[in-house]
RNA sequence: GGCCCAUUCGUCUAGUGGUUAGGACGCAAGGUUUUCAUCCUUGAAACAGGAGUUCGAUUCUCCUAUGGGCUACCA
């Protein structure tokens, strides 16, 4: 009978979420449904001045985007909420002061400067402060002042935090799913912070007693969080909670360069790191987000998937479905992996040519509908014959914009090389044969145009080339047949005697 | 500085006490094609270094180097 599996993923709303986050959200959400689970969203906000407005619904709206939505969370109550540690202020206090009461924590009074000055004074001495059995007897707490004393500061109102007295002179054996057996010395541990003056738990407080509370089973977090995972520990065992597994995940490092991914990173090197578009609101900056991009989630979370971890197998491409169904934390990595938007854009590319044409034609009705493009063309046809050759939707309009909008200039490369002394004399002739045609399907064109030219006696790409210049305005693009067809008769016609009159000026 | 974690092609990675060290992205060449792409084929490209254990280490241990994280009344 083993426990139903829980898991969290627990952003705090200081800012959009972050590309690392949507991956630490996205492991959480394939371990959870793999075994059946439930997948919470936990809002940490215990940090009232770096709260940012719209950093929340910006997290659920990435989240949804994605395909990974949570089961419970704000707005989605499953009996063990509220989901916003502001919300529930009230009930960390009482755990911080069990503590007090067992002996194991405790009252410090000492005045952030006077930290501040034992940290510098130690730094310049070539020495680390650490507030814990080394010193704290010689600090102001509930410790070294006599009860009167703390009584009497206490009664005062005097600003006090909380303190987790860490023991002397053990040494722990920690277990990570990702990494195996982790040993810390007890005694380098610092007398962290539980509650500060403000009445706030800290992060380390209301983690534990709300993965407590909303029955976490397993802890999925980014490797930041390593070092807290000796305090973490031994605040389950003070409290007398079973302790979670923990699991935690490689960090994602910048593309170039050194240390992790940032924001500045996508400015830089011209990729976004952030799921959705964010507009800042104090600043009105705007980030691009890989939707805005025209990525497409499944794309997103298959190249996220594999950034440290992999199935073993020689497959690359994975749906949500196969991911949960493949996915398992002992095969994440545990070094940091570099970010790849190359890499993404393939996958991109490959979940492009999986779309169905009427699909793709929907969302590049969008893209026109935006660039104020109204057509009676066929769009089926148009992104039939785009579609191989591209990576986003947006690139119907890149590589067939063509197709709507007669080219206005000529390729000069492509003019030299294609329409030469003779050639629109050939093209007079073309449209003769094009014009004699009733039906403009490509087998016909074909059929016409080959015969046309096998009659003639001459290369046909004498013939190819310079329609294709005459239809697209440079040498690319689909089937030059294909064009025609979707172009119909009367537009084609105009296109090539637009040519005409202007190549035949260039010397 | 201290503590913890990591280290296979440029990048993401597979893998084993004895392998031609495998795949993918990217790159290069060739092929297909009316163009450009796509696509196909091929190629270049890696076990950080040094000791040790062992008949044999990329694989196990230690050291060094390098990289990363943390070191707040932030999460």
């Amino acid at each position: 009978m083993s426990q139903n599996v829980r898991v969290r993923f627990a952003p705090s709303p200081t800012g959009p979420l972050h590309i690392g986050g949507v991956r630490t959200a996205l492991f959480n959400y394939l371990f959870a449904k793999k075994h059946d689970g439930d997948f919470v969203l936990r809002i940490e906000d215990t940090d009232q001045n770096r709260y940012v407005a719209g950093a929340e619904d910006y997290i659920v709206e990435a989240l949804n985007w994605c395909g990974i939505p949570f089961d419970e969370g704000p707005g989605k109550d499953g009996g063990l909420g509220p989901y916003r540690q502001s919300e529930r202020k009230h009930l960390y206090k009482q755990y911080a002061d069990r503590l007090v009461a067992e002996g194991k924590a405790y009252y410090a009074f000492d005045a952030a400067e006077t930290l501040d000055f034992h940290r510098k004074d130690h730094e310049a001495k070539g020495k680390t402060f650490i507030y814990n059995w080394h010193n704290r007897s010689k600090l102001s707490n509930s410790l070294s002042l006599s009860e009167e004393e703390v009584h009497a500061k206490l009664d005062a109102g005097e600003d006090y935090v909380i303190r987790f007295k860490s023991p002397k002179g053990e040494t722990l054996v920690l277990r990570d799913t990702v990494r195996g057996k982790i040993t810390i010395d007890t005694n380098i541990l610092d007398d962290k912070v539980l509650f500060k003056s403000d009445g706030m738990p800290t992060y380390h407080l209301a983690n534990i007693v709300d993965d407590h509370l909303m029955e976490i089973t397993h802890v999925i977090r980014g490797e930041e969080w390593l070092p807290s995972l000796a305090l973490h520990v031994l605040l389950y065992q003070a409290f007398g909670w079973k302790t979670p597994d923990f699991a935690h995940l490689p960090l994602i490092l910048k593309p170039t360069g050194k240390g992790k991914l940032s924001k500045r990173d996508g400015e830089k090197l011209g990729f976004p790191v952030f799921p959705l578009e964010w507009k800042d609101p104090k600043t009105q900056g705007v980030s691009r987000g890989y939707r805005e991009d025209g990525y497409f989630p499944e794309a997103v979370i298959n190249f996220l998937a594999f950034l440290g971890w992999n199935p073993g197998t020689e497959q690359e491409l994975f749906s949500l479905e196969e991911l949960i169904e493949v996915f398992s934390l002992e095969r994440v990595n545990r070094s940091g992996a570099r970010f790849d938007p190359e890499k993404i854009q393939w996958y991109n590319q490959q979940y492009l040519q999986q779309k169905s044409d009427a699909e793709l034609v929907v969302a590049f009705e969008e893209i026109l509908a935006a660039k104020g493009v109204s057509t009676t063309r066929d769009l089926t046809a148009i992104v039939s014959s785009l579609k191989e050759r591209a990576t986003f939707v947006e690139d119907f309009w890149k590589l067939g914009g063509f197709f709507f909008e007669a080219p206005m200039t000529f390729d000069e490369k492509a003019a030299k090389k294609g329409w030469k002394e003779g050639t629109s004399a050939l093209m007079s002739e073309l449209v003769k044969v094009i014009d004699l045609l009733e039906d403009l399907s490509q087998e016909r064109l074909s059929t016409a145009i080959k015969g046309w030219v096998a009659s003639k006696e001459i290369g046909f790409g004498k013939v190819m080339m310079p329609l294709r210049l005459a239809l697209v305005g440079s040498l690319q693009g689909p089937d030059v047949f294909e064009v025609v067809s979707i172009l119909g008769k009367e537009e084609t016609i105009a296109r090539i005697k637009k040519a005409q009159s202007v190549l035949d000026q260039a010397p």
